[in-house]
DNA sequence: GAGGGAGGTAATCGAATGATTACTAGGGAG
DNA sequence: CTCCCTAGTAATCATTCGATTACCTCCCTC
């Protein structure tokens, strides 16, 4: 196989890998064992481990800010509430794959390293940019939108799926995202 | 020193480690030396890391409903409006410590660990449950003000306040929490 | 069919780290 | 004084993990 094409199933696994277990606790012999290659091959190909979640993080924010673009293009004359709504659900979508949202969040809490942090505050803000200038989004709406966006982050982190069966928790789950309360379950279940 | 005493010094060390690099990339050792105690006496007192992560997860939240029960409390005839920045303003004031609610916000990216996922979960939904049933918050209200506060947590995680000379980062910051945008910005230097 | 470059692996190393063991200072009770 | 319990520490162990080194094996080209 082409070392490109072997880079992105790396990059794919490695998402899976970060996202479960966060940036330290993921070891980059689980990454090479779920992209069915060599440890030794995992390292050499992106330098360091950092090197490779950085690969992660770009790979993350580059599909989220894509499929946000592509809402709001297919959208020229929505309004605001309007454009809420395609990118709720296009949010929901990128949920679906769990690994991509949690490394993000797990670089966003992890800001006290010098290149993640500052890789997580420019992917931050590149989405926030996105939402206030393409997507004419206020500020206010952007902040309640992102914010909005780290609570259902937070649901699946923390497996909040697992409660389902606690009334308060199905009360929370289904509040946070009706369409994804379902996700949300299966999320927290998988694997 | 009693070694009840020594305890609540050794968890108030901790919570600051744990904090700053979360759960995995926390050591015994920095949580000693913090401390200003050797590192086996750390592990023989909570016998094994993850106890002693699960008791500072403890503390937090305990501290966390402790504050919020006295807005309350204080309280009694206020409309949501008054007591959402009763409670936000507690919220903040916690804010200062940044341990506090970093460890929450790394318990809840590290679902997948059964042990802390578990504590994660029931410490969020007591949170919850605080808000829509003594606060008398709706699910709504209740959503939203969690989720603003997953948002300012993610602010400090990433050192947002590192940007703050960047007009973008800068209106984001203000427009998440204007009464707090400082002490973003002096959590972020800090260190 | 010889050579070499691309795409890998096996073996191993060194540092970090959670945990264990064995030891010790000190002060209060009898 | 002596015993012993509380509150610790120093030394060390076993593992884990990122990284390095050396090697291998196709396939393509000449």
């Amino acid at each position: 196989m082409r070392v490109e094409d072997r880079r992105e199933l790396v990059i794919t696994a490695a998402m899976a890998v970060f996202g479960e277990r966060g940036y330290v606790g993921a070891t980059t012999d689980a990454v090479a064992k779920a992209a069915g290659v060599s440890q030794p091959y995992v390292v050499r190909m992106f330098g360091t481990k950092e090197a490779l979640f950085l690969a992660v993080l770009h790979r993350a924010v580059d599909r989220l800010l894509t499929d946000f673009t592509a809402v709001i293009d297919a959208n020229p004359d929505s309004d605001t509430e309007q454009l809420r709504l395609g990118l709720g659900n296009a949010y929901g979508d990128l949920l679906a794959d769990r690994g991509l949202l949690l490394s993000l969040m797990h670089a966003f809490v992890a800001g006290s390293d010098p290149a993640i942090g500052a890789t997580a505050r420019a992917a931050f803000l590149s989405v926030y940019s996105l939402l206030r200038s393409r997507a004419r989004f206020t500020a206010e709406e952007a902040r309640d939108f992102l914010a909005h966006g780290m609570m259902l982050n937070t649901m699946v982190g923390m497996r909040m799926g697992l409660e389902i069966d606690d009334p308060v928790a199905r009360e929370l789950v289904e509040c946070v995202s009706p369409i994804n309360a379902d996700l949300i379950v299966r999320l927290a279940t998988d694997r």
